[in-house]
DNA sequence: CCTCCCTATGACAACGTGAGACAATTGCAA
DNA sequence: TTGCAATTGTCTCACGTTGTCATAGGGAGG
């Protein structure tokens, strides 16, 4: 492997000249600048991270620690902003795939220690607790919060998401939409809840008794989505919804099936909303499906930024708004 | 920061007694093992694997550039793969998200050199010809191939692929099977083009002119699918077709949707297949798509592998098979 | 008691980089 | 010529770890 000192060879120079011209010490003569450059050039020299980081006894590393998160196609959109925002302040991330509280997890920890990380973020595929222990190091949780509020936290504002979207579904003309919403125990579920009955009630409409749990279960704890056995009453009755808002995208698709079997048409008999815009099925369901997006990418962002300047962040949670995505659902 | 030193003074011992017993040098005193261990663990002490590195001349890293791979679905099983395998080894992955051919690649060329990755892992989100030049560090194609094959290469074998799904099917007992193929210029087009008309031709029934490419580009050359103007035709000549294998299963939702449009029945009135097993798109539809999966999580493992030992894995392309999920489509 | 060997421990150097202190050399102007 | 600034070089240390070699202590055998 190259090192300076061997370019300081080659360019019969010292290796502090070498150095000097690396760090851009503006005392070196042009002439010989160009001459170690040349030199660097051909051999194709790149300065030792490894050394930089011993030298500078600053790892420049940030660690993401996903909860299933990178593979997960929702909320990969996390990673992605981590690392663009990782990019552009010079930070490297250094991801782990993990399983909560398995033997990734800790070798997860381990491997970050290890590296001298200076900050780890800690992702959930949805909005959840998680009960992390503080830590030496610094730590950001991303789409998931700490009963303690021991971190800085940064997740969707679940609440106005759902209060903004029903308010768009409620200017569009719509009075008696129903919201079929994520299990109970998951933590947007009740704060969708109120953000729709809130702006129902802004609205002067009374959706108190339109929200339905359409997601529940299995013995595993896998969800399953009930859509297709709520409907059908549902439409049925006299005045029946002329909108389903749905919890989130993959939902949509069971309601979109269920209406079908139902004979009843999307947009012109009854309109369908969603929370996610899941990329490709909003787009690839027909008509396609209107969906508000969860800010993932802009959070991930966040929470790097968070991460690298820990003061400016103090623990406490930082909630952040999606974007609708308008199609032709309703 | 903690450091062997540290420790030693604490113990009242030498530096190098310290190395010893976090190295498992048998050499040392149970008795003055312990008292630096009981140590270690009061100060939570971790090696420095930068030290490690800088000693030892060697980054155990393993670099992973994909072409968008980690932000598309299909193909995040590449990435969990390879670190799957990495963790095996005990190496540490990585990641760049990469644009190709923009600065963001060069970035992560950057930086990997920097690090002194001992190899890396260039990944496509399809399988596709790149022209990547040959480098001082060693370079494994995942999911992709080099024309001048200077590099080992792992791809799907979507010959044998469309081959044996094929074989399935027609084992099935369909006999007018039509196959919506990929653009043409996509490399597995033709492959499975060809593994679908030989499996035909083996079990005796001409298939030649049962493929149509059903996914063309837009003037920006975003993929549209075009199955709904294809069906119509198709399934109205008096020998119409008992199946459907679609190129991938986003093509396969714009067939169940073509096909509701027409009121033929999915599984009753026809068959449909496809490539890909796309979670969770596959098992929202209803009937549930039955679909040949990738081989994505075993070629990122085999990538990996085959980057940390590059002298039993020489240039040249590995083709891997896949694996059928059977739902209800056929 | 001396030597030899074995066990346990220690001293030191080196990996590649960067920085400080300061000396030496060059070039140019007064 | 001297004076001064610009440029380059020498030397040293530090970062944390570990391989090489050296040393101290103790017991056994002569």
């Amino acid at each position: 492997m190259i090192t300076q000192r061997m370019i300081a060879k080659r360019a019969r120079t010292s290796l502090k000249t070498v150095s000097r011209v690396i760090n851009r010490d503006p005392l070196v003569k042009a002439e010989t600048r160009a001459r170690i450059e040349a030199i660097i050039g051909e051999l194709g020299y790149t300065p030792s991270q490894v050394a930089r980081m011993m030298r500078s006894q600053k790892s420049n590393i940030i660690g993401f620690i996903s909860d299933r998160v990178a593979t997960t196609s929702s909320s990969i959109e996390l990673v992605r902003g981590a690392q663009d925002a990782a990019w552009k302040a010079g930070k490297q991330m250094m991801l782990f795939n993990v399983e909560r509280d398995s033997e990734t997890e800790s070798y997860a920890e381990e491997q970050l220690a290890a590296f001298r990380a200076e900050a780890v973020i800690y992702a959930t595929p949805y909005h959840q607790l998680v009960d992390r222990p503080a830590t030496d190091i610094p730590c950001v949780l991303l789409n998931c919060f700490d009963p303690a509020g021991r971190h800085h936290s940064i997740v969707p504002d679940d609440y106005r998401l759902a209060y903004d979207l029903t308010t768009i579904i409620l200017d569009r003309g719509y009075r008696r939409p129903v919201f079929l919403n994520l299990p109970e125990d998951i933590v947007a579920a009740p704060l969708r809840a109120r953000g729709f009955i809130e702006a129902g009630a802004a609205r002067g409409i009374d959706l108190s008794g339109a929200v339905h749990t359409a997601v529940v279960r299995d013995s595993v704890g896998a969800p399953v989505f009930i859509a297709d056995r709520i409907l059908p009453g549902l439409m049925a009755e006299p005045t029946r919804p002329d909108l389903i808002l749905c919890g989130q995208d993959i939902l949509a698709v069971n309601v979109y099936f269920a209406l079908a079997k139902l004979g009843i048409r999307i947009r012109q008999d009854v309109g369908v909303a969603s929370f996610d815009d899941l990329e490709p099925i909003a787009g690839l369901l027909q008509p396609g499906l209107s969906s508000l997006a969860m800010p993932y990418y802009e959070m991930g962002a966040a929470a790097l930024r968070a991460a690298i300047d820990p003061e400016a962040h103090p623990p406490g949670i930082v909630r952040m708004l999606g974007r609708f995505v308008a199609r032709a659902s309703f």
